[in-house]
This record gives C-alpha cells, sequence and structure tokens, in this order.
DNA sequence: CCAAAAGTGTTATGACTACACCCATGA
DNA sequence: TCATGGGTGTAGTCATAACACTTTTGG
C-alpha cells in the first residue's frame, strides 16, 4: 500500500505538499474470468484485514511509470516485463487516506495468465489473485479505482487492440474470443467474432495448432503487431 | 504556471516528495477554429518570453478538481462556473520543470465563446487566447499536454455528448454543425450530420429562430440533458 | 432581385446480427 | 462411436456515405 508514510506525518515539514503514490491494478485472466491482483492492508485502526491494490510512494528520483514498474516486481510480486501497463487516472480526494494527505496516479497493468510463473500465480498470505466476481472489501477508495479500471477495460478492448496484452503470444480464436468474453461479461456470436476479428488484419495464423484436448485440433495465431493501436469496435 | 516555487526549492525538506501542481488546457471555440488559453512565462534563464498553460500548485488541503476551479478563476481569468472540465492525465517526467520535481495533473475545460464576458475574451497582456493553428512555443512540457488534450477532445467529441460543453445554451444546427468541424479539423457533409444528431433524440427543438441575419432564419435548440453522456459515434 | 445560409430525401454500399450444421480429434 | 469444441456461410436489416436543389430572409 501506501508504505510507511506514518513516519512522514509525523514530520510537519512534509505535509506541506500532498505526497505522491502510485497504485496499480493488475488485471488477468483465468477460467474465462477477469481476476486482479491484491495484497492484505492492516492498518490499524483504519483498515483492519482488508484488502488492497499493490502500491507505494512515488519517489521524487523516479517518474510515476518508473514507480509503477517497481512496484509490480514489489508489491505485486510479478515480472513487470511481463506487464503492458497504462495509466487510468489520479485520485486526490483529500481523506482517501487516513493517516494523511496523498495523492495516488493509478495505473492499470495487463498480463497474460500463460505468462505468468508457478511463483506468480501462486496464492500467499501476502499476495494474491481473486476474480472480479468475488472480490474482498478493499481498504482507501481502492473500490472506487477498481470500478473506474474496469470501466476503462471494458471501454478500451472494444476499440483498441488491448486484448493483445492479455492472451499468450499465441492463441486460438476461441482463446482470444473469451478473453472478450471474460472482460465484457456476455457471450459473443463465434462466427460474427471470427469474421470481424480477421478482416481488421491484426493476426497472422501460424502454421502451428493447439493439439492434444480431445477434440478437433485448432489453429493458432497471433498479433502481427506488439503495439495497441486503435480499431474499429469489436 | 507552476507559481514560486523557486522558494520551495531552497528548503529541501520539501523536495523529499514531488510537488503537485494542475495545469489545464481551456478550450474554446471562435471563428470556426479551436483556440485555447494562454498565459506568458518568463522563467530566466529557462524560459525567456515563452507561454504556457495556466497552472499552479495544488495546496494540500484541496482536491486536484478545487485546485483547477480556483486556477481557472486566478489563471485563466474565467469563472470557472462557465468550464466544464475534466481530468486529462498525469505528467511526471523528472525534468519537466527545470526548476524541481513538478507533477502536473493536467486537465482539460471547456467553455463556449458565447458564455465569455467581455473581460474574459479579451487579449491582455497577462492571459491571451490563441488559435491552435497559431500557437506560440510553450514552456515545460506543455505542447505534449496540449498534443495529449487535443487527441482526447477529438476522440471523446465523437462517442459523448461534450460538444454540448462548446456551443451556447441555445444553438442552430450549423452552429453545433461547425464545434464538429472545429475539432475535428474537417467539414461534415450537412444533411448527414442532421440526419444523426436529431436521431439520436439528444436535442430538443425550441420555438425560436434566430433572426437578424441576411438569410433564412434558423430554428434554435438545446441539449435535452446538460450531461456528458456516451453516444454512438458521429 | 440577389446573396447567403437553411432546410430537406434518395440511393447504393457496407456492416452487423441472427442463426445451425458438419468436422477432426482423443478417449 | 461418442463427446467435445473447431470451423464455416447466408440472408435480412440497419447504418453510412455520397450527392443537389428549393426556401426564406435581409439588404
Amino acid at each position: 500500500m501506501k508504505g510507511n508514510i506514518s513516519t512522514s506525518q509525523s514530520n510537519n515539514q512534509e505535509l506541506r505538499f500532498a505526497v505522491l503514490a502510485a497504485d496499480v491494478v493488475l488485471w488477468t485472466i483465468k477460467e474465462n474470468e477477469l481476476w486482479l491482483r491484491l495484497i492484505p492492508v492492516n492498518i490499524t485502526p483504519h483498515f483492519v484485514n482488508l484488502a488492497g491494490l499493490p502500491g507505494g510512494l512515488i519517489s521524487p528520483t523516479e517518474t510515476a511509470e518508473q514507480s509503477v514498474e517497481r512496484l509490480i516486481t514489489a508489491k505485486a510480486q510479478v515480472a513487470s516485463s511481463k506487464v503492458y501497463v497504462e495509466q487510468l487516472y489520479t485520485f486526490s480526494n483529500i481523506n482517501r487516506d487516513p493517516r494523511g494527505r496523498v495523492v495516488a496516479v493509478a495505473y492499470s497493468g495487463y498480463v497474460p495468465w500463460e505468462k505468468l510463473s508457478t511463483a506468480e500465480r501462486e496464492d500467499k498470505d501476502s499476495v494474491y489473485w481473486r476474480p472480479i466476481s468475488k472480490l474482498p472489501k478493499l481498504a482507501y477508495d481502492h473500490k472506487e479505482i477498481v470500478a473506474k479500471a474496469l470501466e476503462r477495460l471494458q471501454s478500451r478492448i472494444t476499440y483498441s487492440t488491448l486484448s493483445s496484452k492479455l492472451v499468450d503470444k499465441e492463441f486460438t480464436l476461441t482463446e482470444l474470443e473469451q478473453v472478450y468474453e471474460a472482460v465484457l461479461g456476455k457471450d459473443i456470436d463465434k462466427r460474427n467474432f471470427r469474421k470481424k476479428i480477421l478482416s481488421l488484419d491484426l493476426l497472422k495464423q501460424l502454421n502451428k495448432e493447439r493439439r492434444g484436448l480431445k477434440q478437433r485440433p485448432a489453429k493458432l495465431y497471433s498479433f502481427r503487431s506488439e503495439e495497441v493501436k486503435s480499431i474499429p469496435t469489436i
């Protein structure tokens, strides 16, 4: 969370300006649902046994983006090179942190579940994944931050190639469709989806198939470009 | 701009955290073009005789939004109640302010030219309007901020009712069309525009006409709702 | 009566939606 | 041979884009 700013608070000098923090809503897709990365929060007496987003103070020697990179590794315990990050919104309510004035620059991060190591997938006491449908009570204004992040994700995925950051490098069309279904929370017609996504010429078909399941093998695709760009709505 | 943070700089205590500022890209439409509000910047030796966005430090006792409201009045010299404001992006490059570490939460503001008083329309030495096509050299990273604000404006106007914040309370369909043309920088077919905008049922036709010009009188409309909401793309 | 902008419809094309069956594999 | 998901096409509807002329007023 916000690190030990309780020490800062005793020093009035530093309260002449707001403290700047970064918080990250780190998304993945697992079992056809959106999940996000949480850590425990215990700041008595304000927050007892709650969860919160990975985050921490932005140091004067780093940009917000550099801070987020650092925090994804340190707090979310995920290699930041695997995560695609976009700035979300800056939250500056005066009482959002009961310990003092903290302005948070919030980011969304996206990582395919398949890209995570065993350790990164694990649920520890200190950091864990939770599905969006079963979020625990969150500390600070993190419920609001998550709501805004979800809204933005749902909007951005329909007019950009953001889905490429939530799917493995090589994927079947069904797997890509499931990313959209998990994010938008609704079923999509298989035939219409394939027609649309293929017509946009974003994908290249690989000479590979996903085999080994007890069903017809599925052709594998990858995105032509790693860049997230604007496209006509899906 | 950033106010007098030169005094802050002499005090190392305060540099243990970044200083937080708000900058505002205040847009209006005049003579079929986008204009924005600038103020002079003279911070020798870094910025000599440049222009910049109205802005200033966020105080520990106010939210970023409250700060923006205050700065629109104080620095842009426009009554903030006339301005519709949206958060744009937070800029945290370490060297964006040569005098020290300043993180800026940037906002876009929108005001119809017709809503401005004579004083607010005036060009003084200390504050003035400039068309987007003839911007002077800007201090800090304000060129980047303006670019991002323009991109966002162009995108948001096509899928929201943001145009209502750039047009007078009562307007002709041609006037509304001109808002879109000025923002998007391209001509729009009059018949298609009218069909589309009327089909969305956003406007109500008033029992009034704009008369007095040497041409056929035009019917006046207003938006049914003051809220800026999402709509199918124009 | 002239100049200027207001106002109005149609057609062709492309996009979107809804919908059902056969195919290839592993067990 | 069965269960499972992979893969495919059509028709109807709707939205979009292109395009030109008549109307009303003020001067």
